[in-house]
DNA sequence: TCTCTATGGATATTTTGATATCTATATTTT
DNA sequence: AAAATATAGATATCAAAATATCCATAGAGA
């Protein structure tokens, strides 16, 4: 047995059900509630009580035996593991519906996420401010990204455009991209890339819907 | 060994990856390729061979030996897979910014989807129309989804008016919900939800940042 | 005080999904 | 014509994730 100490390994899955305890766990905490038992969480996620119980232990939650877990507690550290505990600034890429609808998300600021500015090339959108943000001409991009320092991109360009954009975005030395076009894009290694893509839900929704 | 033939299941998994080559496939068409071989799709896809070759094969795929997968056969067996060889009226409820967005999102036609209506309580909304399709007042809806005979939700409204919605839906004989709000929603058997969380995909790509 | 019970904690099992390996064969190359 | 090769097809292995089971204990209730 390794004398190192390996830090729990934590799935994606896992990951992915943060945000859900998290939001709940802020409205106990606005009720005053200071415990919550993982069969009560089981009733409002519709998940069952063993998922949450290990969820919430790989992520170290503090708890009570016999009570629950503790809600102060368990939002710092999910918060903190995801780094959401202070605000990371972003930039958007392509102000078209989907980049307009995601600037006028106002929930990002629970996520750690502050978006302080927009790119687009269209003339009629550079200029103008979206959602109380400023939209930048893309030609503008390197500049501003090392000025300010960003790291972190949300990608909601056309799908032609995104691997153009992507290269110039790695130079510029952005760290993490958030993709919403429905391109694979190739970045080098030390940049993350998280692709979101609306239509697996939807092949999901009619697959179910089918075999009923 | 049970003399009835089982249909194979096909994961998750496989499912949400269809639309990406549904994508993939549909370009090849239009550039006249008759022939795909897994490999080719790998380095398009980023995914690995083996995947793209047993998710094919699992919705049945047609295939030429030492060339390929079919594309124009291959098209035919996922679009059916997916009910998508045929539009769908769709309707929405909550014309919000992600609401609008997706109204203005015309790529749902290649994915079986037509939204004929969409649904506020806003004044200034209801009456209206965005990207095309008309605003009818949420009040109107048990009327025009029986009408129409509507079997398709489309639900983006806050969470706090999510359930009572859905309600609604339900007795009017809705049988999909796809349902972008953040609370998990209470249907009976036979009422099929896909709940989408745009904060799972932060989470991880947070996740991965911060583990580098 | 004693008993009972709901809970987190720990571990084991099962299920699902991803990946590796091997085979047969049609095509290409020599 | 023969050899080499890239492929789908089939099966086996491995890894990840979900689920079940058992345990120890703090608290509730008799």
């Amino acid at each position: 047995m390794s004398i190192f100490h390996h830090k729990k390994e934590i799935s994606i899955q896992t990951i992915r059900r943060l945000p859900q305890y998290l939001r709940i766990f802020y409205n106990l905490h606005a009720y005053g509630r200071e415990l919550v038992s993982s069969t009560a969480l089981a009733e409002e996620t519709q998940l069952l009580p063993i998922v949450i119980k290990k969820d919430l232990q790989a992520v170290g939650a503090p708890s009570k035996l016999r009570a629950g877990f503790k809600v102060a507690g368990t939002i710092a550290v999910i918060e903190k593991f995801l780094g959401w505990n202070n605000l990371n600034k972003a930039f958007l890429v392509g102000v078209g519906h989907l980049g307009a609808a995601l600037l006028g998300f106002d929930g990002f600021k629970n996520h750690g996420l502050e978006i302080v500015a927009a790119f687009d090339t269209h003339p009629e959108k550079v200029g103008s401010s979206v959602h109380g943000v400023q939209v930048y001409h893309t030609a503008q991009l390197a500049g501003i990204i090392e000025k300010q320092n960003l790291k972190i991109a949300i990608l909601t360009v056309p799908a032609a455009a995104a691997q153009g954009i992507t290269d110039t975005l790695v130079a510029a030395g952005i760290k993490a991209i958030w993709n919403f076009a429905p391109v694979n894009l190739t970045v080098p290694p030390g940049v993350v890339v998280q692709k979101e893509d609306i239509s697996s839900g939807l092949a999901e929704l009619c697959a179910k819907l089918k075999s009923r």
